[in-house]
DNA sequence: GCTTGACCCTATAGCGACTATAGGGTGTAT
DNA sequence: ATACACCCTATAGTCGCTATAGGGTCAAGC
């Protein structure tokens, strides 16, 4: 592969992205497909390995594929207003606040549940019983 | 459907899960198969309904299929140690907990990263600026 | 020149926990 | 008789990958 070019397994170490994963991409739009060389392997541009970075970035920042996909066709017209992608953050930052929430909320039960267990076998055990309604009863 | 049996709608309406997926924990083992009608309809007893409430309190509290699986296989053996239970109850916690941390630090990188906006087109938004990696560069 | 081994290719299936769809049968009320 | 709610099975889709099968390519060493 020429100096210029890059193999997908290139791209795969500078990224630490799998190489089906950056084939993924690829299948779903994401990255651009890429010239071919003699042999069909890939032959990837600089630019290819800055769109993957971006993607992998904004994973790791937890936003979905298609807010990812959003994102890159806002960063490429580069003219455009940014109020768009604040509005893609800002969604996703209440997503994630409201998930921190839940699940806050849900530790304090966990807590209390296995908290509540003093029991040597299950027929007392009190995680089961909060578990299962009334099972005499209905 | 006589008076003691119920109708995998009843079951539906009484545990606020939809009818496929009544099927789909049958299907995957977390529910016995019920008795047919003539017609061939599942016609359930109440102890199917409480095993059903038994699940989606589980799945509330965010327990996995499998760990739904193994309580309810312990909660069956009454006599067993409830140590067991204790230990998938605080393995889940755990995980709760560690999510909530890594939402957190999350939540943290993107308030920053929000917070950096102050612009008006994309060429000069701090939020695509901190996706992209030096654009010009490499 | 031939083999070994690392790398690459496509296409397809699997994960978890459902959800949706297609294409039908049943049961009851009017 | 027919409309309608309800039920049935089987299969495919969701998300974001990951793994597998079954091959082809390429550089190095013998």
């Amino acid at each position: 592969m020429s100096s210029t070019h890059l193999s997908i397994g290139d791209l795969s170490r500078a990224t630490g992205t799998k190489v089906e994963t950056i084939r993924f991409y690829e299948k779903n739009g994401l990255l651009p497909q890429p010239g071919r060389t003699e042999g069909n392997y890939r032959a990837y541009e600089p630019a290819h390995l800055n769109r993957l970075s971006f993607i992998r970035r904004a994973r790791d920042l937890g936003f979905s594929l298609d807010q990812v996909r959003a994102l890159l066709t806002l960063s490429d017209d580069r003219s455009q207003s940014c109020a768009a992608v604040d509005v893609i953050a800002r969604a996703h930052r209440d997503e994630v606040e409201r998930k921190i929430k839940d699940l806050q909320s849900l530790k304090v039960v966990l807590d209390q549940v296995i908290e509540s267990c003093h029991c040597n076998i299950v027929a007392d055990c009190a995680i089961i019983e909060s578990l299962a309604p009334t099972p005499e009863a209905s």
